[in-house]
DNA sequence: CGGACTCTTGACATCTCTCAAGTATAGTGG
DNA sequence: CCACTATACTTGAGAGATGTCAAGAGTCCG
């Protein structure tokens, strides 16, 4: 149960036919329970979970009965139109929290991109202590403030920044998120594969590559390996992305 | 002061120096407090303040003072790029909070797009009000998660659908918001010109325009004028939205 | 009536996508 | 452990959608 499920999803109709969606609904579910900086009073509502790579967390359209935090992997939030095309709206990381948004059902399905680990809240409970706890309330809302940011700025990215701008962008949010930064020379571990880049951002999976392959002959970066980059000259990038080039 | 000041700003320098961008920050302030809904709470924080066309609410950049309720009029959230291009991420209409988001500066700016009438709050005073006032903070709270909705809309639309797409998930918008259901035929009054819709939905003012054109010579719309549409056909808009055509 | 905007339309250029093939990598079974 | 297969990534060539540039039409206001 544990095994990856990958591959074997439905096949989008249409244009996208080649893309493999996943269509695992899962979950492993442990009975622990963690403690945990500032959300001590939601440890007694949160229970260990577990997603293989490519399982759904939950999907667009469910009732939204769980918030989520993440403790290891990494988590796509997405959206699938009934063409087959698919727009990712936000990536998960280590401590990320997700699944807060108080709608009755929610409006993106969330997969694991890796194996992940999470922590899952009943909402209810959550709502309830949330009105109690003041800390644990400013938590939850200052969460909420950052991501709209980080949402606005994204579509700016979207509605005007150019393939390379996006491409820049995205390595120095990863740069950032993932804190890779070690001895000037910076190597970041991507969990999510290109065509997961291009959905994140608006393009197909062959203008990713081209870019980064522009990249790479310009020195800007280095690809080891598909998901790892050395970022040599994250200078550029930050001159690419509000200079243009 | 109240005249309208449009049409003197900066030029924008490179590829849009057609665009005449606003530059004027201003704001007459009557001493008058309103009465309103669920915002009892704000009554004595609130100030009375009216903005020309194109005027500047709050600059992207400025120290995040105040919050505002639109009380009449339109206003766009926008950002304005290095070279002049410019995404607008979201319009604002009668009712509307905006400003609300707790950050130390504004992350866009905030621009009047007819006259406008708006009640203003200072955010350390609504801050403290919302520390004590759980009505209060569970429609700020709501608001917000609403928003963040919308924008997640919105960065499907710039990410993956097409011009036509977009044009109509703007026009069923639009309906919605204005809500201008006048026996089964519909008509909205367009407070944004052409390059508001355009730098809303991340396309070019002429794309628009064909786009428009496109639904007027189908039948779909009619264009009485250039702020007004009536939607005849609004089953088609939402065929061309979720099943492309 | 004239000037300034704003909107619309046309012709053409360009960027990104599509389609297709080839390479690399990872997981699987002999 | 290796060969095989499935998957993921990369690159090229050509197509198509949207942007750019330019001109003309419509509207508003003094």
């Amino acid at each position: 149960m544990t095994t990856n499920l990958a591959h074997n999803g439905t096949t989008a109709r249409g244009a996208l036919a080649k893309r493999p969606w996943p269509v695992i609904v899962g979950g492993i579910v442990a009975r622990n329970i963690q403690t945990d900086d500032e959300l001590a009073a939601l440890h007694h509502a949160g229970t260990t979970v577990s997603f293989g790579r490519n399982e759904t967390i939950f999907n667009e359209g469910d009732t939204a009965k769980y918030a989520y935090k993440l403790v290891s992997g990494a988590v796509r939030l997405c959206k699938l139109l009934p063409d087959g095309r698919r727009q990712i709206a936000d990536f998960y990381l280590d401590g990320d929290l997700f699944g807060f948004l108080d709608l009755d059902d929610y409006a993106f399905s969330a997969e694991a991109i890796t194996n992940v680990t999470v922590v899952r809240y009943v909402r209810s409970q959550v709502r309830s202590i949330e009105e109690e706890d003041g800390a644990l309330r400013r938590k939850l809302t200052k969460m909420l403030h950052q991501r709209l940011s980080r949402v606005q700025s994204h579509l700016v990215m979207l509605g005007r920044q150019t393939v390379k701008e996006r491409i820049a962008s995205f390595l120095i949010q990863m740069v950032e998120r993932l804190d890779a930064d070690t001895l000037g020379k910076t190597c970041i571990d991507l969990p999510m594969g290109r065509q997961d880049i291009a959905d994140y951002l608006g393009l197909t999976i062959e203008t990713v590559c081209r870019a980064l392959s522009d990249f790479k002959r310009a020195g800007i970066i280095a690809v080891p390996n598909t998901h790892q980059i050395v970022v040599n000259d994250i200078e550029t990038l930050h001159t690419i992305v509000d200079g243009d080039i």
